[in-house]
DNA sequence: CCATCTGTCGCTTCTTGCGTTACAGAGCCC
DNA sequence: GGGCTCTGTAACGCAAGAAGCGACAGATGG
């Protein structure tokens, strides 16, 4: 229901990166040293770009790694809130003192 | 042999985390809806803060999930490389035109 | 006609995150 | 001492998911 079929980081490579590279699905899944069907699977949003497929994607078009993990966790985040979402709820929220979010180098701003 | 045993995020919660919100590893456990060793494996580094947890985490402490997330990629990654050295070598190393990168949104600057 | 690419389906294997149980040691209080 | 909690680690089983493989039907082009 809540599945927004065109929301995941495999439209990227589908519609931007391999036409950009002149690469079919089937050469880019040679290029990659993967199977043709697990490509597939990302394209189609069906699986997750895992670290390894990002180190891979990496190499062959440029594109740092942190950039598709990114892309793939917020996609899928938001489904994990809600799957969890009472267990969430029943999670006492703390707030931790700005002095240790300094010294642990999670400042939001920039 | 390349472990570098305290350069995982677990010793964020451990040194951190934990002794700022006065929790106890048992306390922090029961509040996250976790079991023990769960927790203990992710504070020892033997395993991965994953998206689920990094969702606990961040309503725990208030530290978005991102953050966790992507303390854990900068933690595997560097192995992930290594495990596929040989095979990352035979991927033909092209480059995005910029125009592309700007397109999917992948700048690196700031 | 034949070769290639495409998209999808079913199956198997392997890895991994997680819970459970169990253990040994440390600290604390009655 | 006896009982309680917390700590850290280990071993087992379960469930999910990522990936490879084979197979299929449809489209396209030499």
């Amino acid at each position: 229901m809540n599945h927004r079929r065109g929301d995941h980081p495999g439209r990227l490579l589908r519609h931007y990166v391999f036409p950009a590279l002149h690469l079919s699905v089937s050469q880019a899944a040679r290029d990659l040293g993967v199977a043709r069907q697990t490509l597939h699977r990302i394209l189609a949003g069906a699986a997750a770009i895992t670290p390894e497929m990002a180190v891979r994607l990496e190499r062959l078009c440029g594109v740092r790694s942190g950039f598709w993990l990114d892309r793939q966790q917020r996609h899928e985040l938001p489904r994990i809130r809600e799957g969890i979402a009472d267990a969430l709820t029943r999670i006492p929220a703390r707030l931790l003192p700005e002095e240790i979010i300094e010294q642990i180098g999670a400042r939001d701003g920039c």
